[in-house]
DNA sequence: ATCTAAGCGAGACGGTACGTCACGTCTTGGG
DNA sequence: CCCAAGACGTGACGTACCGTCTCGCTTAGAT
C-alpha cells in the first residue's frame, strides 16, 4: 500500500522536453559560432545534441526560427541604466556600449540574421524588435531626460533622431566600410548633437 | 610600333556568348522577383534561361554571387547628379531618390544580399561599392560643395558625416521599425543638418 | 542464460522499406532489359520507382552494383538438381539448361557485368558466385557422381574439367563467333567426354 | 579527257593530321593502361594528346570505339606458327603463347573491351573477330594438321573442339576463379585431347 | 605566289547524370 | 506518450563528360 506517493507520475516519459530544449539551444548556438549564421542545419544540430530532429521540429519550424531563438536565448548584454547627472555623456557611454555589443561576434551574427530573415514572419518580427529596441529605448529615455534638461531640441521627430544615432552603427556593420569602434561612437554622438550644418537657425522646421 | 606589350592575350577558343549571359541575369532577376532572393536556385535559373547549368557557373561561383550580379545588373537608377545653387537642396533630392529607390521589394533584396555575402568576391566587392557606395560618393561630393559655399561645417569627420545621412536608411531597411519613404529622407537631411542639441556652439569641437 | 553476445545489436530508427527495395530492383530490371545494362542510370531507376536517389545508395553504390543485384534478384532458374541412374544424362541435362539460361538478351547482359565489374564489392563477390559458380557447382556434383560410378576419369584436375565444359559457352557469348543453343550444349559435353584426340591410353598420364 | 576515272575524289583543303591521329591513339593507350578501359574519356584524350575534341571526333564515334582503336593499333603478338613433327606440341606451345599474351595487362584490357562493348555495331564486330580470329585460327590449322596426321578425331565439329580449347582461358579470365597460367593451358591441352570420359567408345557419335 | 578550303587547338555551349547534402515527414522500438 | 534513431521522397547542389558549335590560326593543294 505504499504506492501512494508519486510526486510526477502522470506524464509518461516526458520530463526529457527541458533537457532537450536545452541541448538543442546550446548545439544550435555552438554550430553558429563556428560556421556563421545561415549555415545552420537543423541535421547538425541533432546530431550535435543527441536528439531526433522531429524533436527539433516540435519546437521551431525551420532553421532560421531555431538561429534566431539560439541567438535570442543568451541576450546580449544590455548598458547599465545608470543615469549621471549629464544625459549626454550618458548616451555617449550607451552608444559606446552598443557599438561595443555589436561589433563583437555574437553581434555581427545578430546583425546578419536580421538582415538576411525572410519574409516577415512573426519570428522575424519580434526578433528584429528584441534586438533593435533594448538599446534604442534606453536611447529615447535618454534622450527625453536631455530633452527635460533642455539639452536637446523638443522640436524633433525622436524616432528620427534615434535611427540618426544606431543607424550609422548597422550601416557601417553590413556594408563594412569602415571601422565600427569607440572612436565612431563618440564621432556619431557629437556630430549628430552638433548637426553637420553652419546656420544657426533654431526655429522650429 | 612595340606592340609586344599584350596584357590578354587574345582568348582562345569560342568566346562567350552574350545571349546566354543576359538570358540568365533575366531570369535570375524575374526569380528574385517572384520568389525573393535565397529562394533562387541554379536549376531554375538554367531551366527557365534555356541553359545548362555548368554555363552559369562558368561565370558565377554559387547563387548568391549570380544574385547579386543580377541585381547590379539592372543598375540602380543614379540620381541626376545636377547641381543648383543650393547644395543642400541637392542633397535633399538625392536622399529621396536613394530611399526611393530602395523602398519596397528592391531595398530588402539589397539588404539581405549584404547579409549574406561572406566571400569576399569580385562580385561581393563590386555589389558593395555600386549598390551601397555609389549613393554614399554622390552625397559625399555634394557635401564637399556644401562645405565649399560655407553651408557645412568644414572641422567634421566626412565619413561619419555621410554614415550619419545614410545609415538611418539601411537601418530602418534593415530592422523594418518603421517606414522609409520621402517624408522620412527629408526629415534625415534636415535633422542631420541641424543637429539634435541646443547649443549653439559652432566652434570647432 | 548469458546473452551478452549481441553481436547485431537491434538496428535502430525505422527499418528500411523493403517496398522501396523491390521496386527499385524491378525497376532497374526492366530498364535494363528496354536499354541494356550500362544504360542504366540511377536518376531512371528512381524516377520509374517512385524512390528518392538517396535510397538507392542506401542500398548499392553504384549504377554497377545494382544492376548486378537486379540481375541477381529474379534468380536465374537453377535446374534441378535430379539425379537420374545415368550422370552423364544428367551433365547434358544441366549443361543445355545453363546454355537456355544464358542464350538471349541475358547471356550478355551477364557477360557485360562480369567484364565491368572491377571493385571487388560484395555485390560483386556474390555476383560472381552466384552466376558463374552457380551451375559450376552443380557440374561439379555430377562429375564427382560420374567418377564414383566410373564413367569419368578419377586422375583429372577437376576444375580444369569444368572450365573445358562451362567455358565454350560463355566464350561465345563473349566473342559471339557462333549460336549458344542446346545443340552446341549436346556437343560440348559429348566432346569433352570423348576426347579429341585418337590415341585411346586410358592409363594415368 | 583523262579526269573521269575519281574513286577517291582528291580531298580539298588541309589534309588530315597523322600526327593528330597518332597522338590520340597514344594517349588513349597510356589512360586505358592507368585508369583501366571504360574509365576512358574524349576529354582526358583530348587534353593528354592537345588535341581539340572534334580532332577525335573526326575519326572515332565515341569512347568505346575509340579505345577498341587503341587496342587494336598495337597489335597482340601472334605466336610464331612454326610447325614441328609433332602437331600436338605445336598446339601446346600455341596455347601456352595465348594464356601468356592474355593474362598480361593488354590481354585482359581487351578481354574486358569484348566484354564490355555494348550494341553490336560493326566496330564492336570487327573487334571482336579481330581478337579471336587470331589464336582461333592459327588453332584450327594445328588441328587440320593433327587430323591429317590421324592423331585427333575427324569426326568432330572443328568449331567445338576449338571453343573447347580457347573457351576456358576467357572463362577464368572473365571470371577470374583460378589461375591463367601455362600449366593451366598444358592441362586444357591434355585433358581435350584425352576427354573426360572412361569409356573407350570411338565409334561416331 | 597567291588563294582558299579544310583541318587544327581551344574552349564555350545545351545537356544528362553523377553522387551528396539537407530538407521536413514518417515509422519504428524503448523508456 | 514522448523520444532517439534513422529511412523515406524531394529537390538542389556543384562536377564531370557528353557531343556539337564557333572562333581564329595554320597548312598545303589548286589556281
Amino acid at each position: 500500500m505504499s504506492r501512494h506517493i508519486d510526486p510526477s507520475p502522470r506524464p509518461r516519459g516526458r520530463p526529457r522536453s527541458t533537457k532537450a530544449r536545452t541541448a538543442i539551444l546550446k548545439s544550435a548556438h555552438d554550430l553558429m559560432a563556428e560556421l556563421g549564421p545561415g549555415r545552420l542545419t537543423i541535421e547538425a544540430v541533432a546530431a550535435r545534441a543527441g536528439v531526433g530532429k522531429p524533436t527539433i521540429y516540435r519546437y521551431w519550424a525551420n532553421a532560421q526560427e531555431l538561429a534566431m531563438a539560439a541567438l535570442l536565448e543568451q541576450k546580449l548584454p544590455q548598458a547599465s541604466s545608470r543615469e549621471t547627472p549629464s544625459p549626454l555623456d550618458d548616451l555617449e557611454r550607451q552608444v559606446i556600449h552598443v557599438v561595443t555589443v555589436f561589433s563583437g561576434r555574437r553581434g555581427r551574427q545578430v546583425t546578419q540574421m536580421m538582415a538576411a530573415s525572410e519574409a516577415d514572419s512573426e519570428v522575424s518580427k519580434a526578433f528584429r524588435n528584441q534586438v533593435i529596441m533594448g538599446s534604442r529605448e534606453q536611447g529615447r529615455a535618454i534622450l527625453e531626460r536631455a530633452q527635460a534638461l533642455g539639452l536637446v531640441r523638443t522640436d524633433l521627430d525622436m524616432d528620427v533622431a534615434l535611427d540618426l544615432i544606431y543607424g550609422p552603427i548597422f550601416y557601417r556593420l553590413l556594408a563594412g566600410h569602415a571601422a565600427v569602434d569607440a572612436a565612431f561612437a563618440t564621432d556619431i554622438v557629437r556630430t549628430a548633437l552638433k548637426g553637420l550644418g553652419t546656420i544657426v537657425d533654431r526655429r522650429t522646421s
